[in-house]
DNA sequence: CCGTATCCCTGGAGATACTG
DNA sequence: CAGTATCTCCAGGGATACGG
């Protein structure tokens, strides 16, 4: 605040529509909290349980930014205990494709792996990842 | 270093394909690299028009990334000005679907938001958007 | 049950300058 | 031309604890 020259920053004009749509889904999280709202919407535990490797700040903040940006809208139920719902907005579904198709190239790139791990045991090239079956998801498309 | 403290920071295994795939794609300008790679193999310093805001630094950063992670090739060309070539893989094909479902919807987008733009002023902040042509050859398809 | 408030750490990224 | 070497900056993120 002291000094008035700063550079601009975030300014980050988005000169190509990839950039544009990848600004939207800033934040490492943020794909993963749109795909679990795809379905229906969610409360706020539900996506913690959704997404375990997430912390209730990390989460929150994704929210936030992506309400936002208009991606998602919050609707706080007055029940006995306080709940919040978290819900896609048309804007938010125009990015589905997009997320599914990136799920849907992760999916068949573990298969192949997973098959390829037991044919080649050679292909040093990157080990990474784990299969790790998650034990089981309560979602009703198909899990990221 | 060499401290014995332990922080398990755990690589993270990624239960979903899509922090599968988003993890081939880290950085903020991974995407785009790929993106520019996808019409034919491209050198160094084309890709950096291609992608003007980008830093030789990071450039090169995230080359290399991708290139260990077998998405692009590199390839030395012994001319008398030495030159490199970087081609995406088959692994690095296999993105492209998403990355353009991506960009689809980012130029979808633009479209909207100039259109509801058009309406209350003209928009004359944000030309700077230049598809990077210079001169040599263009993308057989629409730029990112 | 739904968050927000610290604290700290990592690494991605920008700028600049310099070699093979 | 094709990178590497520094340095700095800061947003995103993990953990924990606390307030509504």
């Amino acid at each position: 605040m002291g000094l008035p020259v700063r550079k601009s920053k975030v300014a980050a004009p988005p000169a190509c529509p990839l950039t544009e749509s990848l600004a939207l889904l800033r934040g490492a999280w943020a794909p993963n909290v749109v795909w679990y709202l795809s379905a229906e919407p969610r409360r706020f535990g539900e996506l913690r349980h959704d997404i375990p490797r997430i912390s209730a700040r990390v989460l929150s903040a994704r929210l936030r930014e992506l309400e936002s940006r208009g991606l998602v809208t919050r609707r706080v139920l007055a029940t006995s205990p306080p709940s919040a719902e978290y819900a896609l907005t048309p804007l938010g579904r125009e990015l589905l494709p997009a997320i599914q198709a990136l799920a849907s190239v992760g999916r068949k790139l573990i298969e192949e792996w997973e098959e390829g791990r037991s044919k080649r045991a050679s292909a040093a090239a990157r080990t990474r990842t784990k299969p790790a079956v998650t034990g089981r998801r309560k979602h009703p498309t198909t899990s990221p």
